[in-house]
RNA sequence: UGGGAUGUCGCCAAGCGGUAAGGCAACGGGUUUUGAUCCCGUCAUGCGCAGGUUCAAAUCCUGCCAUCCCAGCCA
């Protein structure tokens, strides 16, 4: 297979939404494609919106199309410009580029009220005086039909009259609605004469105290996608059952412009959660450090753990776009992030769990600098400076007194290679009062610098640093947030909360390289994960290192077998 | 029990009447100064079930079954 060839068929993704959007192209129903990302700016985003930014601006990206970001702002009790503004910069953070200014809901306002007297003019929309409760009694259930309400047939000009009035802030919230007047013995619950105008007296985010009447999602999104042109509104599953609803009003008001919807269905990863509600409990009962704590599923929160962008893009990308309902495994994400990262994260070496490693026959004041690759696979990434020297650290797991063959590492009386460095072989354990082993005597192999001991295999390779050419630095080991694969299922689902989710240790060791760590930067520390300086916390003062993820481990499945 | 959708390997997912792609996971094996990476191999006589149409069905038809969504003046 040549390279384009395969460029190619790694880069064509193909599912059914792009089916119907070439087919569209083909018959000329549309020459150019517009999508769009319409959040509401109500919360942070999440790996469950990170999949709906990439269909619709991947797909306008693909068809050199283009792609909106717009507010849906209609509910003024629930929107914050903070959110918007996080909204937006995980969307660039993402990789994406929306289409000239960023939209608004809001900025339709005029034109919908507009809308909404012509549906009263074409005897389509009345305002309705039932209570919610009523209502919700009219509305019937889902197996009997709604009754009509008793302010259904209203003139136009009485309805026009009231809307008027609701509109100049004349009644109080919840004393009357504006609703489309459809059928209220449909099987379909949105058709039952849903209400599409509402008294709120709020102050929007956006058009401050200029309204005190606001459209509803229904009335307001397909329009709002036909004023921008929009070919494809793609949305999520749930909204199938308002599709007809949607046609509905750009059916019945003066727009040229016909959107077509088309629902997929939601992202759902194993072992976490993305309900906004449930993720806002998280924070406030303090489970977590924030909206951008690295177990969170948020946006911010993975970008804080150490996954890159092309990693999340990546792995969306591998999940599908289909109309079932799923779960994707978690092993799929970190699969993507591992791949991301072992190709563009500088190794280094951290040692955890310090244990003193003293080389009896290591000369007192000698330093040896060494320059190690930066990644074995790529010499292009350059080395760095270790320093090897007479006092050590190793992990505290990379030694056993005793061990079966299948121990790779150092054992008392046998040899093993330090990563980038010298073979050295363990004389002698040093122990305290209670047994617990405190240092270790070890004798190096001066010929082995770069090439394998003669005479002796050494067991493996394990990492280290020099005592007085490392750092301490605050370490933390990131585990899955939940402890079963689906914890919204569960009755109470801060108890599924893995209590070990987060192992911080303060007083890791690691090479002096590392010093240079600017926030962000990724690293795998051999032998042990992949890193990433702490975005908020680190500085070379302070450094601070959090576990994007784990290396794959196949001694863990050894061992566990024993 | 109304309406809307969905059922292809443990998890995703192609397939669109011509005899089941691919990825993840898993399991073997090789290379390796990371028990990583990389490489090689194994992994659905079967497509929710039952009938039917056809030379030929995961794909068409009929009937079941299972799961998800909908009764906010939320989105």
């Amino acid at each position: 297979m040549s390279d384009s060839e395969n460029a190619n068929s790694v880069t064509k993704p193909t599912n059914f939404i792009r089916n119907i959007i070439d087919k569209d192209l083909a018959s000329g129903k549309h020459t150019a494609i517009k999508t769009r990302f319409p959040p509401e700016p109500n919360g942070f985003l999440h790996i469950g919106h990170a999949k709906s930014i990439c269909i619709n601006f991947g797909i306008a990206e693909d068809y050199q199309g283009l792609c909106n970001l717009r507010f849906d702002d209609t509910n003024p009790a629930k929107e914050e410009s903070a959110y918007a503004e996080a909204i937006a910069k995980d969307v660039q953070w993402l990789g994406f580029k929306w289409a000239g200014d960023i939209h608004h809901s809001a900025d339709y306002f005029d034109k919908l009220y507009g809308f909404a007297e012509e549906l009263i003019e074409k005897g389509l929309a009345y305002v309705c005086e039932l209570s919610m409760e009523e209502m919700r009694t009219y509305r019937g259930t889902l197996t009997e039909t709604g009754k009509n309400s008793p302010f259904r047939d209203r003139s136009v000009e009485d309805n026009l009259d009231l809307l008027r009035k609701m509109k100049a802030g004349d009644y109080e919230d919840g004393s009357m609605a504006l609703r489309a007047k459809i059928d209220m013995s449909s099987p379909n619950i949105n058709m039952r004469d849903p209400v599409i105008y509402r008294i709120k007296k709020a102050h929007h985010i956006r058009t401050g105290d200029k309204w005190c009447i606001y459209p509803t999602y229904d009335f307001t999104h397909g329009i709002s996608d036909a004023i921008e042109g929009i070919t494809h509104s793609l949305c999520t599953l749930e909204f199938e059952d308002h599709r007809p609803l949607y046609d509905w009003f750009l059916d019945n008001i003066s727009i040229e412009c016909h959107p077509q919807q088309i629902e997929f269905s939601r992202l759902n990863l194993e072992h976490t959660i993305t309900s906004k509600r449930k993720l806002n409990q998280l924070v406030v009962e303090n489970v977590v450090d924030g909206w951008d704590d690295p177990r969170m599923p948020t946006i911010s929160g993975m970008r804080r753990r150490g996954y890159s962008s092309a990693a999340i893009r990546d792995f969306i990308s591998r999940t599908g776009v289909t109309k079932k309902v799923h779960t994707v495994e978690m092993s799929l994400l970190e699969n993507s992030v591992r791949e991301d990262l072992g190709d563009n994260a500088p190794r280094a070496m951290a040692v955890l769990k310090p244990l003193k490693v003293t080389i009896s026959n290591y000369p007192e004041d000698k330093v040896e600098e060494i320059n190690a690759p930066r990644h074995p696979q790529n010499e292009d990434m350059g080395t760095r400076k270790i320093y090897f020297s007479k006092t050590l650290f190793i992990d505290q797991a990379d030694f056993r007194e005793s061990a079966n063959k299948k121990y790779k590492r150092l054992v008392l009386g046998k040899a093993v290679r330090l990563r980038n460095a010298y073979v050295i072989t363990c004389d002698e354990i040093v122990k305290d009062a209670e047994g617990n082993i405190t240092e270790l005597k070890c004798r190096y192999d001066e010929n082995t610098l770069g090439k394998n001991p003669e005479g002796y295999k050494p067991k493996g390779v394990i990492h280290w640093v020099s005592e007085s050419h490392s750092k301490a630095a605050t370490i933390r080991l990131y585990d899955r947030l939940f402890n079963v694969p689906n914890p919204a299922s569960e009755d109470d689902f801060l108890s599924a909360v893995n209590p070990d989710c987060l192992q911080v240790i303060e007083n890791a060791r690691v090479e002096l390289s590392l010093v240079e760590a600017k926030p962000e930067d990724v690293f795998q520390f051999e032998r042990e994960g992949y890193f990433c300086a702490d975005r908020f916390e680190h500085s070379a003062e302070n450094l601070v290192f959090n576990r994007t993820v784990t290396l794959r481990d196949s001694w863990a499945k050894i061992e566990a077998k024993g």
